[in-house]
DNA sequence: AGCTTAGACGCAAGTGACTTGCATGTGCAA
DNA sequence: TTGCACATGCAAGTCACTTGCGTCTAAGCT
């Protein structure tokens, strides 16, 4: 999953984006992940450096807009970016969130394809980005033992 | 759709809610609206009073905790409260949040019955909250005319 | 290789939703 | 009527997100 640091300095010339220190190793978390990760979680994998916040920030959003990080669930107000090498890797499948813990999951594409309406509603719906949020499976073992 | 103050007094002190003049108001405009509301909806829809902001957050929380007014999306990281009169008016269906104009509409239930998954994910898809977000029909059509 | 400049960076500050601490005020049950 | 648990008003704090501005630099051009 991972991408070395030359592939990643490839793919952002392919866009025509600059090929800056912080730029490539907020590529290079974002490739390492299995999950979207917040602005929050790519600092944190980061670990201690100089680079800015605000300057990881503006990165990200550059990558989303060039189509090389989408905002893939916008759970609890928290952007999450994924890294989307493909065309076809841009997670349309659904996400949840955990109330308890705050993990992110992707559910398989196909419990989404099953929502369908006819009228007004049915491209909206079918272009949506769905979002489930409660108790992930380990969290509802947790608190299924131990009732409140 | 709406209640009177007499019938809001009643709901109140059923649940061991004292009621005061902010919490009647709150739970009038609750009452009276057919979508769910944000805090900030609440305040607009309150007009111009002469209660602190945090009053009223305080008394939407109440409200929520005392199972009134459940909190039936968090689109964007905003909580918006509903009011719920009755045990089976708690919006369990899925809600659709538009990105363009920020109105929120409330979805068929069926539309997630379908949705279901074998294994340990099984119970905790079936009780999430589902919200989708995208285009609204309305939104869509204007910029399906008059494309980016 | 040096020059130029659009674009990136660091710093600082601002927004908006959500929360909380504390002193004062009040609904309501005894 | 009175006491006190609970509400309120005010002020401040948190956190994610965003922006303005002056400086710096990647990378295309000569």
């Amino acid at each position: 999953m991972g991408i070395t640091k030359d592939e990643a300095r490839k793919l952002l010339q392919e866009r025509s984006l600059r090929a800056t220190a912080p730029r490539l190793a907020v590529l290079r978390v974002l490739a390492e992940a299995k999950i979207p990760l917040s602005h929050t979680e790519v600092l944190e994998r980061l670990g201690e450096t100089e680079w800015d916040p605000a300057t990881i920030y503006r990165n990200l959003v550059k990558l989303r807009d060039a189509g090389v990080a989408p905002v893939v669930t916008r759970a609890e107000g928290i952007d999450r970016y994924a890294f989307a090498g493909a065309q076809d890797d841009c997670h349309h499948h659904p996400h949840f969130v955990c109330d308890d813990c705050g993990r992110v999951a992707c559910l398989p594409e196909q419990l989404t394809a099953s929502m369908a309406m006819d009228g007004p509603w049915a491209t909206s719906i079918q272009k949506a980005m769905v979002q489930l949020s409660g108790e992930c499976p380990d969290c509802l073992r947790l608190t299924g033992m131990t009732p409140r």
